[in-house]
DNA sequence: GGAATTTAAGACCGATCGGTCTATTTTTGT
DNA sequence: ACAAAAATAGACCGATCGGTCTTAAATTCC
């Protein structure tokens, strides 16, 4: 990996959690050389626009996030363990594993009127998020862990949306207790379906 | 109503929309010239800043959901009905009631690590509305409606994370069919606590 | 180690931001 | 109808926005 890489990828993580804090309008580029301690210059050396910045940040957040689930699951064995590690994850959103808290969420919010790449993107994530959730549930029942009839589609829907719904509302009370409830709730109804 | 009051009003009822659409950092007094066709001047003569003005739009944009709630549970009899009804409100976050979605997850996912001014306003209408929540199923236990044991609170917290999960997801997939699935199943949660 | 090339700095640009102020128009009350 | 008061227009302000360009510094390669 060359400099120039080097520094491009320097700027996108030190400027991923405040796009994600602040929003991607509300972020100036002048934010992005307060916290890089770069001149305006050298940062359009690496991307030619805010815009393109903005995408490239948008991406890392969602990828971060993305690898720290795929963290998890993996660490675990069956279909159940990988489940509830999941979400276990998504229990504390005060606290939430990406600075900020999700970026599904956040730039969703933001951009589903006014930004379609961004929009895109996030659209994509969620549905390949609720794919992985219900494979992981295809898995179970295909190796006899859950019964043949546990939906795994609906479940995986619902699970998606309990985790943003429940990450929005747990964020603005500044408490984990009701997100808490929701997944001590999903973890019940997966062990209805264990065989 | 004297004629200042009036068109105070009609400057935030004109760009309580753009606010919800575009968000609050994002939108600029120039915006909100546009859309009223009036001058810089005879805006601030009814609100002392952008911001002052922001506080006016997010209060207006939460009363207009609210009192859409309102008159929907109010044109129900029973407590299913009134449920139902609230549900059926909320089933196709693509057309929601209020124009840019929901104010609750638009400012609240915009303002929780920033603004805490309007996070509280956003924080004490969620719990409002799971009170609200909790009291009709509490009202539908006291008249022999539903079974003694249904769990409000939880039902309540519940509720109100599929519908902001709900609204997000199905306003970034450009679709309500998720969002309809979810209110089937809560519809039929309701019914199991019939007597 | 020195020349060629890449990378960064920072002055600079026009546009737009939120906000002020004065002149003028419109409304109000008698 | 007319005088007093309220409301509006729009020129103007300094600050900040995203972005460019030239110069200087650092890196790379032989």
């Amino acid at each position: 990996m060359g400099k120039a890489e080097r520094t491009r990828q320097f700027i996108i993580e030190q400027s991923a959690p405040v796009f994600n804090v602040k929003g991607l309008a509300a972020t100036a580029m002048s934010d992005v050389m307060g916290i890089t301690k770069m001149a305006k210059g050298g940062l359009y050396g690496h991307f030619e626009s805010k815009e393109d910045l903005s995408r490239a940040v948008v991406d890392y957040n969602i990828s971060l996030l993305i690898s720290k689930v795929s963290q998890v699951v993996a660490g675990a064995e069956t279909a159940r363990e990988k489940l509830f590690a999941m979400l276990d994850l998504f229990s504390t959103p005060v606290q939430f594993p990406v600075e900020g808290g999700c970026p599904l969420l956040n730039f969703g919010a933001e951009s589903d009127d006014t930004n379609p790449e961004i929009k895109k993107k996030v659209r994509e994530t969620i549905l390949g998020a609720q794919k992985r959730i219900a494979n992981i549930i295809l898995d179970g029942i295909e190796k006899g862990e859950f019964k043949p009839n546990f939906d795994s589609k609906t479940f995986a829907i619902k699970t998606m949306t309990i985790i943003e719904g429940g990450t929005l509302i747990g964020r603005v009370l500044g408490s984990n207790s009701q997100m808490k409830l929701m997944m001590d709730m999903l973890k019940k109804e997966i062990e209805e379906e264990l065989i």
